[in-house]
DNA sequence: GATAAAATTGAGAATGAGTCTCAAAATAGT
DNA sequence: ACTATTTTGAGACTCATTCTCAATTTTATC
């Protein structure tokens, strides 16, 4: 968790912007599990304990923290833009429950040298990648 | 273009629906190119020609184009869906330029084994996947 | 520490893609 | 032609996200 809070705090002083007390929860709320998240859980999960963060806030913080590479908007399956981590997190594909919702994330190093190596074919420059799948986990394909 | 009529057809009676004079002109203007498309974009190119389709029906229409198995949502990474032909095309993965837009369209066999073999890990059953990459290409990367 | 300039915030209005409603038009069966 | 059913276009509605702006907080200057 902390050092979660230096790297944002140097991307924001690298940008002339403060890490002020809204932008200090909505990071220690983000980096409170690992799991996926939208604005509207996140904004639930912070008013918990804050009554004074408004969404507003919320939404300008999110593009500060991708910026800053601790997350990055996840694969959009739902109507909701989502997000999850990636300082601290490896690559990492999804497959995407079509009916329970369920995220299963799984490693491929297989998978990262393919593309990779599709890339350089299309002297392509990858900032990022999103490999999902769709479908059914197993306790919904019974 | 034809096959693609008697397949949206034989889905349409199959549901007890026609293949009305919008739905066709859809079916069409869909089908007049291979390029990767949003309900906007459909809109202006039909009417071009035909004054009197409205968005209701296209919005209307792409759902039985999807169930169809004509053609599919494709990876979100803007505002808008946006959607592409399955029928007819190879499953592929996409390098999208955060620049310029561009989307470069590659086939692959191992990344398409790879991910089969990892759902069979996880006994997930794909019903579709999408793959892509998000970065520079060769002119926007100089 | 008072004062002025700059950055940040919360509240709520505005936007816009996608969905829904409903009355009118088209279609199919008799 | 008559009726029941489906489909349509227009526009109202929804809801996630963005924008606006006045009030508050922070920083710099004295
Ligand atoms: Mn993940
Ligand atoms: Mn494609
Ligand atoms: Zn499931
Ligand atoms: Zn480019």
């Amino acid at each position: 968790m902390e050092k979660e809070k230096l790297v944002f705090e140097k991307y924001l002083v690298s940008k002339g912007l403060k890490l002020t007390k809204p932008r200090k929860i909505i990071l220690d709320t983000v980096f409170a599990t690992h799991e996926h998240f939208n604005v509207d859980g996140l904004y639930d999960q912070i008013r918990k304990k804050h009554k004074d963060v408004s969404r507003a806030t919320i939404y300008r913080t999110i593009p500060l923290l991708v910026e800053s590479g601790l997350i990055k908007q996840s694969l959009r399956c739902l109507a909701k833009d989502h997000y999850e981590h990636t300082y601290g997190h490896d690559r990492h594909l999804h497959l995407i429950c079509e009916k329970c919702g369920k995220i299963i994330e799984v490693e491929s190093k297989e998978a990262e040298s393919i593309l990779k190596k599709l890339a350089k074919i299309h002297n392509f420059d990858i900032k990022e990648y999103n490999v999902g799948a769709k479908g059914l986990c197993r306790k919904c394909s019974d």
